[in-house]
Order: structure tokens, then C-alpha cells, then sequence
DNA sequence: TGTATTATTTGACCTAAGTCAAATGTCGTA
DNA sequence: TACGACATTTGACTTAGGTCAAATAATACA
């Protein structure tokens, strides 16, 4: 799946100048600060925001618990998905880990984008099917794997999260208690 | 949500006749018989199945035991989505579970006609967001309700699942065992 | 350097769900 | 209608993971 990025990434390389162009006018950079929230609850999430650098998180209350939903590194995209794409109050937030720098683009101005630039949708579509493949997976784990299993995952695949994220938001984005991954940890 | 295949369906609706004819002429009906597999483990899912009328599943193996992971109703639309996406060898296994009758699409068909007719592109993408959001929704449940919760989500949700499919394979698709399924049913 | 604050670990106990085995139900067809 | 093949339930016991409370780190910064 790390070669659908690739594809995705050879996808913009080989864009027209135009297009490009076009891509690169909407955008915006913006710098947000630890602990700043990107997007709230029940706020239409309108912008996608690009990683640049710094790390970011998407969660939801579940009865004032902090559920996390998904980590965010350089180089991800940052939205929250039925939100964005419905144009609905979001359930979810975006909250800055670090200081963090994002390209920012607002989805009505993408929205118009596409209808000039045509090949922008095709890249909608490669980015919707890449987020699809990624939460099949996520839900995959969920299904059939044992929370030891789920952190064994991580750890092998994506050791940065455990080096770079707070145990207590690696738990709830397991699924688990911290109490929980503290003992998976030290069992292995 | 339902809203969103309701947009869908009204995409459709107003596609120019070009489009709409284009569609319906790389379309193809087929039956399959109770138990028939429309797709098998291993195999590329190059072909898309939407469902006119009977009762299907999609599922995979995990150590020996069969998890479904989709159960498909009239008008949906049946594919192993990565498999599909990546056209690569699918995980999963797409069954009948009635006698059905499916109206089929092959991926490289579809392809082509996306070409040629590019409101096939957005209706791709909006089919695909719907996936995304369906998935994201799965997750959700799986990350924060119980067993139980889950288990009454379908019946308020979707009763018609209840009614039409064995126990067996709504536990796995509930990610329970059918014992606790059973007793879960007992208790309400 | 000391102390407050936050992050992580450990202990004791509880509960949801799994496993294995056996008992019932249900249904199609000979 | 009886019998084999599934489907579902029930019982007894095990286990993964949760909860609450307290004990240690680790950090930050006055």
C-alpha cells in the first residue's frame, strides 16, 4: 500500500504545468502551535491541511474519553473525511502534537479547481481510494486482532509513533487502556 | 449517510443520455447460484457486482475461520475494494449466499469509459467516498462500542440482516463468537 | 537544585468475551 | 415421517482486557 503513495506522488510529478500551477496557487501554508486544534467539533471541516512537518491527530469524545483516530506525520493529509466530505459538522477534532507547519486548501476552492483542472479529480479520487485502503486495514486489525497483535504492528511498521507519541494517545488509538499497553509493553 | 447514496442515485439520474447509455452497454446481468463464489481468494476482483437482487458476503480467512466482512443487499455494489483498487490478488472471497442476480462491470472497461465519459470519474469518486465513509463508520463501532452495542446497532439499523442471514455469519461479521452472539440474543 | 506536574507502571480485583463440549432445534429430502 | 445435516443454545471454565487506586518515573521550570 506504501506504493499507492508512490504512485499518487509520481501522479502529481507528471502533472502538466498547469495543473500544478493551479495546485500550488490554492494553497496556503499555515504554522499552528502545540496544542492548537486544527478543527473542533460540530465545525465543517473546509480545509484539508497537508503535513509539512510537525505531528498532528484526529479524535473524537466518546463520553469524555478522547478516542484518537489517526496520527499524522510529514507528508499526510489531514481532514476529517465524512466531515469534509459532506460538508457536516464534524465529529471529530485536529489537534497540533507539536508545532507544526501545514499547506493548507480550502475544499470549496478545490472543489472549483477540479472543474478547471480535470486531472485534480483523478487525484481526489487516487487520495480517497488511498484513505479507503488505509481505514479497510485499520478496521481489518480491529476485527481479528488481539490488542497485543495491533501494538506489535505498529511497533514493527510504524516505530516513529511509538517513539514520537505519548503512551495515553497510542492507547486510545489502540483501542485499549493505558493500563493495558503499559503491560503489553513490559510482557515483551 | 443514506443521504449521500440518495446524491448518488441522483448523479445517475441526471447523467446526459450519452453517459447513462455508455454505462448501461459495458453492463452485463448475470445469475449466480446459492453458494456460488463470484470471487475467490488470490484472484484479481476485476470486476465490479452490483447487486439486483438476492444476498451476498464478501469475507477472508483468518487462520482457517471465515470473517465476513461486507453483507450485500439489492443495489449494492460488491468488489474486494484494495483488490479492486490495486488490481492485485484479493484477501478476500465474495459468495452468494441466495440465488442472485448482479449487474457486472469489468474494472478495465470501466476504466476506458471513464475516458471517454467524465462524469463516470465523479460518480467513481463519489462511490468511493460512500466506501470511505461506510468503512470509517465499521471502525468506529469496532473501536468504541461493546459487543452487545453492536449487536443492537444492526437490529435497529439494518433488521433485514438479521432476518435473512445465519447467526454464524453475522457473529463473524460482528467480530464475536456465535456463542456469545447467542447469548448476547438471549439476554435482550 | 527542589518541587510541582505529567507520564508511566504496578497491584488487586472485575467483566466481557472466548473456548470446548454437549444438548436442542430446524429443515430438506429420501 | 424419519433421519441426516446444519443451526442455535446452554453449561462450565478460561482469558484478555478494563477499572480504580496507589506507586514510581520523568520533565519542566521557578
Amino acid at each position: 500500500m506504501t506504493s499507492y503513495i508512490n504512485k499518487i506522488n509520481d501522479y502529481i510529478k507528471s502533472l502538466d504545468y498547469e495543473t500544478q500551477n493551479a495546485l500550488q496557487n490554492i494553497s496556503l501554508n499555515k504554522h499552528y502551535k502545540k496544542g492548537d486544534l486544527l478543527l473542533r467539533q460540530n465545525e465543517i471541516c473546509s480545509k484539508s491541511y497537508l503535513l509539512i512537518n510537525g505531528i498532528a491527530r484526529k479524535y473524537y469524545l466518546n463520553d469524555g474519553k478522547e478516542i484518537t483516530t489517526e496520527l499524522y506525520f510529514e507528508n499526510d493529509l489531514a481532514i476529517s473525511f465524512d466531515s469534509y466530505t459532506l460538508q457536516q459538522p464534524s465529529k471529530e477534532f485536529i489537534e497540533a502534537l507539536t508545532d507544526v507547519t501545514v499547506s493548507v486548501i480550502s475544499y470549496q476552492t478545490f472543489q472549483e479547481a477540479k472543474k478547471n483542472f480535470p486531472k485534480l479529480l483523478t487525484l481526489d479520487l487516487m487520495l480517497t481510494e488511498y484513505y479507503g485502503m488505509w481505514v479497510e486495514n485499520r478496521l481489518f486489525q480491529f476485527h481479528t486482532m488481539t490488542a497485543t497483535q495491533r501494538y506489535l504492528d505498529i511497533l514493527t511498521k510504524s516505530p516513529h509513533i511509538i517513539q514520537s507519541v505519548p503512551l495515553t494517545i497510542i492507547a486510545s488509538y489502540l483501542g485499549i487502556s493505558l493500563e493495558t499497553l503499559s503491560r503489553i509493553r513490559a510482557k515483551i
